[in-house]
DNA sequence: CTTACCATGTAAGGCGTTACATGATTCA
DNA sequence: TGAATCATGTAACGCCTTACATGGTAAG
């Protein structure tokens, strides 16, 4: 079964928006993908080069070569590839958060730890809401010009959605891990 | 720096609970832990073995040992080494769903199919509703018993939490990319 | 007696991270 | 001129998945 390697994908996915080079895709890694993908230049690279040698994508200097850029395009081959890949049902979806498995095991460490993971966990969401919440404006705003955004905004949306479920859930399990502390506050200091 | 390998702590912090074999590891894997951690016997056994060989788990035959079961403790050392990845905060929190992927290049093919895609997602997530639904009564109800069942509980709502998010998520996005089709029927049929 | 499940493991190979190595250009 | 950023890559190493290999036991 095909199983084909997720970033020969995603890069392909990228150069059929436009001609990036290595570095460019790095950059929308770590920026508008890094909230359901993420790479490193280690995996970038190599996979480029695999790609231009399957002959799903070309690889040319620049013009006026200043910088040593090596600019990547897709190919015909490299797009029925990724429309290959878009039309098979997805197989894969998964969460990995630290931070639930910790929770997990909390007994061990009790409520006061548990705590301070979902607070490092809250403040991390919270810092990136805006983030979200800007792009989903510029988006909404550019709709009309070009669909790629409507699928963008579509992803977009369901960060926010998520988000807001997360901070509703800290909140609420912290509430629940909070009750423990008093209780057993309460249970230590009987007579004050 | 230690940079643990999570796949130790899964499995001592399960170790930590009560002794098991490989075999209910992967079992706990593929219940319990599935919606934020996988593992495969190829990467549980010698995992166990590791942690044998490093102090950090003792290993021994049943007593009345009719199948083979290999029965794993976790030592003194085991519960340090747990302790020491709990108390330090989570680095790594990730979503790998290739769901969002296939969205965010969505417009390669159209909107009729995202909306498949989303449904796909749609369907597996309500399929999974009722177990959680079911885990989160049972543990309600035996909070008191065990601290154990209270941290798992906060895992389980924060699967609900973020699942019921996706429902709704996923109902607003098949509406916005549901007016496409029409527009496009519209504009394909204006005569009828 | 046969199916399903219990139970343990290994080998090959892929994928990806980290760290390293190098050098150009732009801007202050 | 020094710092930040642009820009490309390799090597070592670790981790995990898949597929394979093997055999016991319980229940119908």
């Amino acid at each position: 079964m095909a199983t084909e390697k997720k970033l020969d994908c995603v890069i392909l996915g990228l150069l059929s928006h436009e001609e990036l080079t290595g570095y460019e895709i790095k950059k929308r890694m770590d920026t508008t993908l890094k909230y359901f993908w993420g790479a490193s230049y280690g995996s970038i690279y190599p996979t480029l080069s695999g790609l231009v040698e399957r002959g799903l994508a070309t690889k040319r200097g620049d013009a006026d070569n200043k910088r040593n850029k090596l600019i990547y395009t897709i190919t015909n081959e490299g797009r029925d590839y990724l429309q290959q890949w878009l039309k098979a049902p997805a197989e894969k979806d998964e969460l990995r958060y630290e931070t639930l498995l910790k929770l997990f095991f909390g007994k061990e460490e009790g409520a006061r730890q548990a705590i301070a993971h979902i607070d490092a966990f809250q403040e991390k969401i919270e810092k990136e809401m805006p983030y979200l919440l800007g792009a989903a404006e510029t988006l909404r705003n550019c709709i009309a010009e070009d669909d790629t955004h409507k699928y963008y905004l579509l992803t977009v949306e369901f960060g926010l959605k998520t988000y807001r479920a997360y901070l509703e859930w800290c909140k609420e399990a912290k509430n629940m891990l909070a009750e423990d502390l008093q209780e057993s506050r309460k249970g230590r200091n009987e007579t004050c």
